[in-house]
DNA sequence: TATTCATTCAACCTTTTGGTTGAATAATAC
DNA sequence: GTATTATTCAACCAAAAGGTTGAATGAATA
């Protein structure tokens, strides 16, 4: 029993995965059994099942069941959710740019890559 | 010693944690000691500093030691990348808008809200 | 009806995560 | 020079994550 795991909590963790990153990507085209969807995956089917039931914890995933197949469908509601928390700060890295001048964050930005 | 952690991964990952996303949302308003960061927080000074590895890991804080201070300040590069990944489907759902009207499209919507 | 197919459930394992406490380090202040 | 302050490091712990394998369920097929 978790106390309060908000949705965000849910679609950032959801999405930290590569695996679920590509899913999702791969959902982009259109509904598919959960079978289908595992094929390219280097990993147990069981294991993607693992992984939907997690998208579908997140509300990323919708699953519409007919007979024994299991159809997933992408959900965008919480993509926009954290598109909307990401760009927030859109407010705040434009501010920056503006106080310091495009040339000086540019080279900023480089040194930035550099030291990674 | 880990395979291949994408920086979108390290990026999301560490905006899983609402803590985490307080500490971003705290920096936006400037430069910060890591002891004054932690004051609002109802964790130990240690368990931030922890957090504040975390996004500093995943280039989202950036540490600059002043004395036996250390000042620290957001940066925007991987939050863009967040936001750029995540806008990447808004293609996805804008086409779903338009394929199936605006007013079934909310319908559907609020039944998803209904059922979560 | 017996078999195969699509999928989940359950148990297990290892690694990571998010927190704690206590000690170490290093700079400042008295 | 001793105490205090700012911060990390290290060890520990419980819970969660990401994978595995094997069994269970339930629908389709021969």
């Amino acid at each position: 029993m978790n106390i309060a795991v908000s949705n965000l909590d849910l679609a950032f963790a959801a999405l930290a995965d590569p695996t679920r990153r590509r899913i999702v990507a791969r959902l982009t085209r259109g509904e598919l059994r959960v079978t289908d969807l595992a094929l390219p995956f280097a990993m147990s089917l069981n294991a993607v099942s693992k992984h939907v039931k997690v998208l579908e914890g997140a509300g990323l995933v919708r699953r519409r069941r007919e007979g024994r197949e299991h159809y997933l469908r992408l959900r965008a509601a919480p993509l926009r959710e954290v598109a909307r928390w990401t760009s927030q700060y859109e407010r705040f890295w434009i501010q920056r740019l503006d106080a310091l001048g495009a040339f000086l964050e540019q080279q900023q930005e480089n040194d930035d890559e550099g030291s990674q």
